[in-house]
DNA sequence: AAAGGTATCTTGCAATGTTACATAGTAAAT
DNA sequence: ATTTACTATGTAACATTGCAAGATACCTTT
């Protein structure tokens, strides 16, 4: 039960993820296991390794983000990801663009009518 | 060009676009081709008829509005769409959702770290 | 060896915005 | 009357993408 509202989370995730992620890698590399425990304990936020690996190969492939193996003192090697530059202006964009959008929710929200 | 961006914009509005509808109807009814007037100047929110009209019948079958037709003075007849009292209560919870996602997401824009 | 934790990646599924098209009513122009 | 244009609702095919489940593999502990 409650589907449309779990569902409705999954649907604005697909949004903002992407967003999210480009904004943790803008202040250190980072590898996919690590961003997702960074964001479990963020409401709405939270994903699944299932979820960061095609996310993080799109980025990519997006030339967003790069990445790079390094060894790990306790595992399998990880892989570290950073914002390219064209990733850097990117984020600035989008967050440009998810304000907005956040303000125009904003005052819809608030019953605030412009035209 | 420019493929990211605007399919990113696409994403994004798939988790908004239901609370903004929504929004809009709690203030009046509305229908169809008001929506989409009514969200035309608004900044990643804006959309075409062909997006409206499945998104209001997915919103209905799911019980969150109704619908009456009415007479137009100028055209063919309106579906007037109103929020029925599941719709009120599913708002609530939907702005509450957005609102935290919208503070973490906010707070890792600005690089702001709680872990 | 066997078990468990760490880490990356793939497959199939379900949800949904978008484009393009179809339908139809009203009104003005030809 | 017929065409054109605007208003309005609705549908089909398509692409994108989060997610659950599973595969692969490394390392440590038992």
């Amino acid at each position: 039960m409650n589907v449309e509202k779990e569902s409705w989370t999954s649907q604005i995730k697909k949004g903002v993820l992407e967003l999210a992620i480009l904004a943790l890698l803008k202040e250190r590399e980072m590898y996919g296991f690590e961003i997702v425990s960074s964001l479990h304990n963020r409401p709405g936020l939270s994903i699944s390794a299932g979820t960061v690996y095609p996310l993080l190969s799109r980025l990519k492939k997006a030339m967003l983000i790069d990445s790079a193996w390094r060894e790990s003192p306790v595992g399998p090697p990880r892989k570290y990801y950073t914002l390219t530059a064209k990733g850097v202006s990117e984020l600035a964009e989008m967050t440009n663009t998810w304000l907005s959008i956040s303000n125009n929710l904003q005052s819809l929200l608030k019953g605030g009518f412009l035209e």
